[in-house]
DNA sequence: GGCAAGATCTATGTATACACAGGCGGAGAA
DNA sequence: TTCTCCGCCTGTGTATACATAGATCTTGCC
């Protein structure tokens, strides 16, 4: 693994869990010797980062760790709800039958892998996951796909400032379901309301549960 | 002016205008000494192109250009009705009543710009950019029109693909206008019907003045 | 004669030295 | 005491030397 990869993924992987706090400047030296690594790698890794928009070039003193308003939450859900709206229907179109009917009785089982004792809920975010890859893959078109890859960045941010109880994550799990059922059928308005409703029950869990700043 | 920003926007705007033709390997020693700068700024600069797409690292040999095929054009296409057209919608909402009435005005007018002997239709570009950045404004979303913005850089390497023939180009500035007129009214239906139509109507003129490869 | 393996070469990946700019602090004068 | 100016110092911006990996070409063997 190149030192730049390394970089940038202890860096992304630092941010979106929230241990450099927005505000937090990352300055090349710093980072070059905690990360055992030279400035170059750092300096690609910060600047692979800006371009993703989880940090800011602020002019002349580093880059610094980007914020998450209130604001920027219902920002990204609007933008979210377009570019998931319109995937969901082209998958309906153009997907695999039987890949979403797999994905969508999976989906039905999936309280038993919030119900274990998993705190990071690996296995249940694995399976969202692999709906999402599912969906990118169905719509073909590279550039919707890349333009919610950039987004889903981050939402994983903001999933992680929410409460993740078991009772939303199961709900959850039936919305996703229903989503995959609805692709699975063929029918594109009816997968295109599915996301509308997950995604709005979504932003209203975030914003209930959470008070940020 | 940094040296690695004059690299960025020279290389750019190269392979913009398609001077640097797509599958063409961009090395970086060679780069650099037909810049005139190190090997460094060029670095960061092809990593930037290749973060906004318009060029891809080629494993181990360099990075190469970007190309658009048949189908790019179709994708870049799809995702920009879905963008556009929310963001008209949007912008009849929120946006300043006055900015797009002004506009509409202005784009009534575009024949006398497109008429000119300006080889470059300098001007006419210019209003309908200005048209862009009204809407990026008055949407009120910064992930929304960040998602324009990367999509607009490729979409200008189409527009050098086809013909720029002032009829078609009379045709879009009345097509405009009516996207502007619809904003002003605060009709975020008409905004966007009107949207789909200026899309429709320039994606079939682009694959009807042009076979690409 | 063809295929495979190794050496060489060329390109990127990394480290580091140097240049330079912007900010902060201290000192001097009003 | 306060304001201003100068110098230092810390940070990024650039250049370059060196490490390394992958590809290609050559040579030897089958």
């Amino acid at each position: 693994m190149r030192a730049s990869d390394k970089a940038y993924a202890t860096l992304r992987e630092d941010i979106i869990e929230w241990r450099l706090a927005p505000g937090t400047v990352l300055a090349e030296v710093e980072q070059s010797e905690r990360l055992g690594v030279s400035r170059t790698p750092v300096r690609e890794a910060l600047s692979r980062l800006s371009a993703e928009g989880l940090t800011t070039a602020a002019g002349g003193r580093g880059v610094v760790v980007t914020d998450i308003s209130l604001d920027d939450i219902d920002e990204m859900f609007e933008l979210r709800e377009t570019l998931e709206g319109k995937a969901a229907a082209l998958a309906a179109e153009r997907g695999e039958r039987t890949v979403f009917e797999q994905l969508h009785a999976a989906l039905l089982r999936a309280p038993e892998l919030i119900s274990e004792s998993d705190p990071a809920r690996h296995e249940y975010y694995a399976l969202v996951g692999r709906l999402d890859e599912a969906i990118d893959s169905a719509i073909s078109n590279s550039y919707l796909a890349q333009a919610m890859r950039s987004l889903r960045v981050h939402l994983v941010r903001v999933r992680r400032l929410a409460a993740d109880d078991s009772q939303r994550l199961n709900a959850a799990a039936l919305e996703h379901a229903a989503i995959a059922e609805a692709i699975a059928s063929g029918n594109a308005k009816l997968a295109e309301a599915a996301t509308t409703l997950h995604l709005h029950r979504s932003l209203s869990h975030v914003k209930a549960t959470h008070s940020p700043h």
